[in-house]
DNA sequence: AGCACGCCGACT
DNA sequence: GTCGGCGTGCTC
């Protein structure tokens, strides 16, 4: 018999299957870890698959030399994501298998035993008559051999309580559930309602774990101790062996995209492993990505509405868009409009709260010389400099960070000043303008320190501070029943994105944001400062009509024959020096472009990427369309192998992001 | 990734 | 004449 084998060294060039003899005796399981001669010495290397013949000169095979720990092994299933993975995203098998088996330890056993059974400590809501519904018709269509459904329910629907339900009935079955969520710093709340319902059957996983107790966590897994594991997007890799469900909560959330390598999609990894352990993927969104939501049109998808808010009495917020243009005009240079401002006052002087959001950290986004214009720079990367509160001018690309200097280095005039206007500004101008308020600024800067964040959302929900402002970080799924308004401060950097997804994610933003308004029973109010109040994207954002809003989008995709008309392959190529990169793509694109429209594709570039330089590497973008996703990874394999013949050295850094 | 083989410059 | 540079190629 023999085996093939992946030896565990990251580098393409063995990045492939090696055959060798199963010795007589030997027990061999796909997926063990094994020791092989390898070269002069002997590597490590783990079981792809077993065969009783192989294609390669005998005289040359080697014999498998032990079997590594089996406590070390990698689940089938896993191994066969990997390579799944590694196709899909063009990355070596080596590198998926990493990511699929995240740094296994040794685990003590502990001789706390720990009870199977369990008992709710928290009395289950009782349903709704729509959430009993949903459920019904949610089991009906799995036990019909449906593979993926949505909850499509609106923020405050209960969808939580529908995911209890069927984490509880899948538990009763002796079968095990992963519950991805985006972030899990964000959903405390969420995790603690699933940890007293199924007390000791749930383990988490955080992104700012070890990889101790990340390993701990997944071993709990694979020993059958918990039935559920709860956790970002790497949670989806949970070595259960018997996955009853695959949960994936906020399905449109932009953190379920992977920016390392390999660069995976979790809604797609999701399907792959509920395909390939036979169980059904239950997404839940009240803002549908446009690519899931197309499936449900197109009738592949089976979809479950939520229309009402849980919470009798709770209704969702009252949206409004103010016209800044008028605001200026009429002699208010203030960034908050004076509506705004009234009605934060109103809400302070009622002791209720108010959450501001604001797209940018820092206190002013650039720095520029009054008299000759110039603005400051990153030395490293092609953006400006952002000022920092305590006079310190920084990168948000590199993390590049220098002192403000007092002359303009450009010109040398002393007229340097800031301009726009980030989080600490707002904050400082918050405490000018409402002296009495109690204020709490999050965003990057201000939860740097472990724990900061969760203390932070502690005490805006314990009502220690009136107005709690930020970036993206204030918008995920926090709960605080005393928010009554919710202001947008400047929705014009979203609006004016380039990316042909920019609609989608200004939609899901706004409508994510004034979810935070009106949790609790008085009503909620939601204000949008707009220099383009006109909008068509601000229009649909304000009915909060999700149908009407995808309506708009699928015909602006379809017109341009974007995604999910189409599958996008976008290719930076990466490189220190801008004249080689253009060299090496001058050489090169004239074949591949010829290649690919004659196998019925596009091609669009090389262009600039939108931040040009990062880190003192340049970035050029490519992007092949096609409408096949098969003949997408072909191309895509044509181009590396194409450039690999022109960049011999293998300088240029490849990055690929499947759309 | 490692490691060997291989063909051209300055050195005891 | 030899020691050694790292370019090219292979590892079942």
């Amino acid at each position: 018999m023999y085996a093939e084998v992946i030896v565990d060294i990251s580098h393409e060039a063995i990045d492939k299957s090696f055959s060798y003899r199963i010795p007589e005796d030997m027990v061999l399981h796909v997926g063990d870890p094994v020791l092989v001669p390898f070269g002069r010495g002997k590597k490590k290397a783990y079981v792809l698959s077993i065969h009783e013949r192989v294609c390669f000169p005998e005289e040359k095979i080697k014999d498998i030399d032990s079997v590594l720990d089996k406590e070390f092994s990698v689940e089938e299933e896993l191994l066969s994501l990997a390579v799944w993975m590694s196709r899909e995203y063009g990355t070596g098998l080596n590198q998926c298998l990493k990511t699929v088996i995240p740094v296994k330890k040794k685990v003590k056993k502990r001789g706390k035993a720990t009870k199977l059974l369990w008992k709710a400590e928290e009395a289950p809501l009782s349903l709704t008559k729509e959430q009993a519904n949903v459920l019904e018709g949610i089991k009906l269509a799995f036990s019909k051999g449906e593979k993926a459904a949505l909850l499509f329910g609106v923020t405050g629907s209960g969808k939580t309580e529908v995911y209890l339900k069927l984490m509880e009935e899948i538990i009763r079955k002796g079968k095990e559930v992963i519950f991805l969520i985006p972030e899990i710093s964000l959903s405390f709340q969420t995790r603690s309602r699933i940890e007293k319902r199924f007390p000791g059957l749930v383990s988490v996983l955080h992104s700012k774990m070890s990889q101790g107790e990340r390993a701990e966590s997944m071993e709990k897994c694979r020993s059958g101790e918990v039935k559920i594991l709860m956790g970002p997007r790497s949670a989806l890799f949970a070595p259960f062996s018997n996955l009853g469900l695959i949960i994936m909560d906020e399905e449109q959330d932009r953190s379920y995209k992977s920016e390392q390598a390999p660069r995976y999609e979790t809604r797609d990894v999701i399907r792959k492993r509920g395909e390939l352990s036979s169980c059904p993927v239950l997404f839940g969104s009240a803002t549908p990505s446009v690519q899931l939501f197309s499936e449900v049109e197109k009738g592949n998808l089976p979809c479950f509405c939520l229309h009402n808010r849980a919470v009798e009495g709770s209704t969702l917020p009252k949206m409004q868009v103010v016209d800044m243009r008028k605001e200026l005009e009429e002699g208010n240079r203030s960034i908050f409009s004076r509506v705004l401002e009234g009605k934060i006052q109103e809400r302070l002087d009622r002791g209720e709260q108010v959450m501001l959001f604001m797209n940018r950290r820092g206190y002013a986004p650039f720095v520029s010389c009054r008299k000759c214009g110039e603005a400051l720079r990153c030395p490293h990367c092609d953006v400006s400099l952002n000022l920092h509160k305590n006079g310190i001018l920084q990168c948000h690309y590199c993390g590049y960070q220098t002192n403000l200097p007092k002359i303009c280095p450009n010109c040398k005039s002393k007229y340097l000043a800031a301009f726009g206007t980030g989080t600490e500004k707002l904050e400082s101008i918050c405490h000018s303008i409402f002296p009495k308020a109690g204020i709490l600024r999050m965003d990057r800067d201000s939860t740097g320190k472990k724990g900061k964040y969760e203390e932070i959302l502690q005490a805006f929900s314990e009502e220690k501070a009136d107005i709690l402002l930020g970036t993206q970080m204030i918008v995920k799924g926090h709960d605080f029943q005393k928010v009554t308004l919710v202001g947008i401060i400047a929705v014009d950097q979203i609006l004016l994105d380039s990316d042909f997804q920019a609609g989608e994610w200004a939609y899901q933003l706004i409508t994510q944001v004034s979810g935070r308004a009106g949790r609790g029973e008085r009503a909620g109010e939601v204000l949008i400062q707009s220099y383009q109040p006109d909008h068509p994207l601000l229009e649909l954002a304000l009915k909060q009509d999700y149908l009407s809003f995808y309506k708009e989008e699928k015909n602006y995709r379809k017109r341009l024959s974007y995604p999910p008309f189409s599958v996008m392959l976008a290719m930076q190529c990466i490189y220190t020096e801008e004249a080689y990169l253009d060299y090496i793509l001058g050489k090169l694109m004239p074949r591949v472009q010829e290649r690919i429209r004659d196998g019925g594709g596009e091609t669009y570039g090389p262009f600039p990427a939108t931040v040009y330089k990062i880190k003192d590497k340049f970035r050029k973008i490519i992007y092949i369309k096609h409408s096949n996703h098969d003949i997408i990874l072909q191309l895509r394999d044509y181009f590396i192998q194409e450039l690999k013949q022109e960049d011999k050295r293998n300088l240029i850094l490849l990055q690929f992001d499947l759309l």
